[in-house]
DNA sequence: GGTTGGCGTTGATCTGGATCAAACCGAGGC
DNA sequence: GCCTCGGTTTGATCCAGATCAACGCCAACC
């Protein structure tokens, strides 16, 4: 029933804040903004948007939003991907997701954060305080909707996640992860048929409601039936789609 | 591992609809309009907003949200229950929630809704067709900021409810049932001590991601352990509250 | 080249909750 | 009053996945 005890008093960041006299045109080249919601708000207006944030990296490893601390900002994921994670006091974790360049973390109504994230590799992100946010978001209606979309976008992953939990065995959620993750890692193209893994056998299991090692035992499992092939530990390729996917919707 | 059968092929409403002829003022005298999103529209524009919705009624146990149908309109509930739910082919069901009074449903970017909503008891709803809540929203930006406001509490709830799926157990899941509706059942007051369970313990089950079985008997565990009472089916006592809260939180 | 330490895999065993089965109970209906 | 029927409870048994325990692999480091 526990996972990783280790995990259960995150490791805070010692957070490397850039200093912020940036380049009032540093919003205009960010890699992130085709994926974010800051494309919402216009060319013109970019100086605007740069100047109510400041950026800062997390170092792979540490957390730079903790569950329970007061939640006076928000982030924007420019580079990287981070963990987010709900823990037990007994060290049981639940990953609620995996959060990549473009997505927007701690929009919350309560005044503290109800998730932690841990950066996975060296995390680079842009910090929105309240305050700045809500004036933002003020002047320009097209990114309060854009969030409205990307949150509620958010909401129906969550309750397929719900179903996911809830309802399905060991194999239909393996399925259903290694299809989403095809999907994901293929970005803007059609699904790849091999991807990466970048997150470790205990992250899956954390995120799928199962052990470590039922994830090995079903991966490997998957592999004898020749649904995937697994040439790494990080690495997946996939064999029969169709099989994978009707598995990953409960049929057979 | 499977549930109610029946519910694998929903019975699908046979709308009442009702003439829109209303006197413009209905929203006006709404009584749902207090919990809802539609209390961003300010009063003087009541009209607006009565032109933009027309009302209906589900029956008891008929789906007036169909998963997979086209997303063609959006649901605001102003009197009854409905739950909202996924199945999977062979029948399996996962409940997503509950929506009562003022519960805003179906808003989804994609084109087809991704869970069902079935009436519990009559269901009493407006209705705004897509293009219409989109002319609103884009003149009451208010509205739109009390949308978000609402779909990120419904994210938040819903990744509590993955923590709850993933990593507790039966125990630890009816005791954060049984907390969660009391404070629920409370309205704006202090959570009370005794209140009604209204749906079955099937519902139960499905919301929790369990069997029906386990669900009444950890019910009757709880009770000899004297953290509840059971009047009937239907009512719930709580005479530990602070045992309660300990149990969902994973503590014991 | 040996050691350490962090994954990942595989095997043996255990168990919480599912499944199968039966009895109970209260609300209608006649 | 008796019967039916849906929901609920309780008991017996089963099993998917957890837990406990080795072991393998490989990269980092002395």
């Amino acid at each position: 029933m526990t996972t990783n005890a280790r995990l259960a008093t995150p490791v805070m960041a010692a957070p490397v804040m850039v200093p912020d006299h940036r380049h009032l045109g540093a919003c205009a080249h960010c890699d992130a903004r085709p994926h974010s919601v800051c494309n919402a708000v216009p060319a013109v207006d970019m100086a605007r948007l740069a100047a109510a944030s400041t950026t800062g990296i997390a170092q792979p490893g540490t957390c730079f939003v903790e569950e329970g601390a007061k939640a006076d900002a928000f982030f924007n994921i420019t580079a990287g991907t981070a963990r987010l994670f709900k823990l037990l006091p007994d060290g049981r974790r639940q990953i609620m997701g995996f959060a990549g360049v473009g997505h927007f973390i701690g929009l919350a109504v309560s005044s503290t954060f109800t998730f932690s994230a841990e950066a996975i590799d060296h995390v680079h992100y842009c910090r929105f305080s309240r305050p700045r946010l809500r004036a933002l978001l003020d002047d320009f209606p097209a990114m309060e909707q854009k969030l409205l979309e990307v949150t509620s976008s958010e909401l129906v992953a969550a309750q397929e996640q719900m179903l996911l939990l809830g309802r399905k065995t060991a194999r239909e959620r393996l399925a259903s992860f290694l299809i989403a993750e095809s999907r994901h890692n293929a970005g803007c193209h059609l699904p790849r048929r091999q991807f990466a893994l970048p997150m470790t056998r205990g992250d899956i299991a954390d995120y799928l409601g199962l052990t470590i090692e039922t994830v090995s035992r079903t991966l490997t499992r998957l592999r004898h039936e020749g649904l995937i092939e697994i040439p790494s530990a990080g690495d997946v390729v996939i064999l029969d789609r169709d099989g994978l996917e009707r598995l990953a919707e409960g049929l057979t």
